[in-house]
DNA sequence: TCAATTTGTTGACATAGTTCAATGCTTTTT
DNA sequence: AAAAAGCATTGAACTATGTCAACAAATTGA
């Protein structure tokens, strides 16, 4: 087994305790895969099919505004996971586009194999939920400082939690994520304060 | 068995099926409970050990903004739950309220009482589950729509999918769970257009 | 039933953030 | 190595939304 599926497993027995045999089952079903750059994973109306895991790069889900522009709905770097949790799971066209920033190299689930597993591991079920629950609470949290907070609080706060991807991502990107203009973002930037 | 119960019942049957007695088991552990108005269930700091399924009247769950106002976080009426997921299951200090604005009936599951359902209905826990996956996909639309349209466009989108909520609370509290002043939302109101 | 509180409206003014267009700097492609 | 594409910065004008203050209307409470 590959030494870079290490991340993987830490990240498992992280949040759960699981058996050798166990992980090995898990990771018997996911695809590694290596993705070039700035490629296409997910398009709207697509279907999709994956949880990916991310052992290497960096990529990014976003929605298509009506204007054309793209609103970045998450970065995934190592350790996160990269999907459309709504189609997914539903089986439902997605709205949304997911791509690669950096190449990438990905431990992917496809739907009928994630299925397969938590039928034989039940206590995945459970981790699994925790990971949506976190999931949620960092939404709720977003959502929060989306409302309550200015666009220079905002990329303050960013730019603390996820300093790396603040160096790995254009910062037009980021300026989407936090719900300004890029232009905005580079005022603020600028700014001495 | 109250008759008030039903609809807790046909929330349950719609999303999966469990037979009558598991259907009475979980009742069995739920706590129904009559709350007068403008009661507090959660306050900060205190650890939330409910999951309260609403049969009837209308709450809200809030964070206290710096300055002292309300940021409302999501209105719960009938059929909704209401709860600090957060704190429920990570057993850790609220940094929310929770409190009723019209007399509410409730079905409360305490921490325990949950995982001890969880145990002897399998089921429950991919029910559960489904339950998350709704609740992040409606973040993630509502983080969306704050970054990507007008607070006038979030009111209609608003009064369309809640026009029961819209009735039942003040105005002011809508405008702080759309992310814009009570001022600005009397103005959209106004607004012949 | 009257006073008190909460809620909603409106006006004048302030500001955070946008838009558009121009410019120079990187990075990628050929 | 040149050309093209993408990225970041800056200025000037503009706009959506916020702030503060006053008032009116509705609801609550004693």
């Amino acid at each position: 087994m590959d030494k870079s599926f290490l991340i993987f497993r830490e990240h498992l027995a992280h949040s759960n305790d699981f058996s050798s045999e166990e992980l090995d089952l898990i990771l018997s079903k996911m695809e590694h895969k290596r993705v070039p750059k700035k490629t296409h994973l997910l398009s709207i109306g697509e279907i999709c099919d994956f949880e990916a895991f991310v052992l290497k790069g960096i990529g990014i889900s976003y929605f298509i505004h009506e204007n054309g522009s793209k609103v970045i709905l998450s970065f995934a770097s190592e350790s996160w996971w990269l999907s459309d949790i709504e189609s997914f799971h539903r089986h439902a066209p997605s709205k949304m586009c997911i791509e690669t920033i950096e190449e990438m190299e990905l431990l992917c689930l496809s739907h009928k194999d994630k299925e397969e597993l938590l039928q034989s591991i039940p206590k995945l079920e459970r981790m699994y939920r925790l990971m949506l629950q976190n999931h949620l609470v960092n939404y709720q949290q977003r959502l929060l400082a989306n409302i309550a907070h200015s666009g220079k609080e905002r990329y303050q706060a960013f730019i603390k939690k996820y300093p790396d991807v603040m160096q790995r991502v254009p910062q037009h990107l980021i300026a989407s994520y936090l719900g300004i203009t890029a232009e905005f973002l580079s005022r603020i930037r600028a700014d001495k304060n």
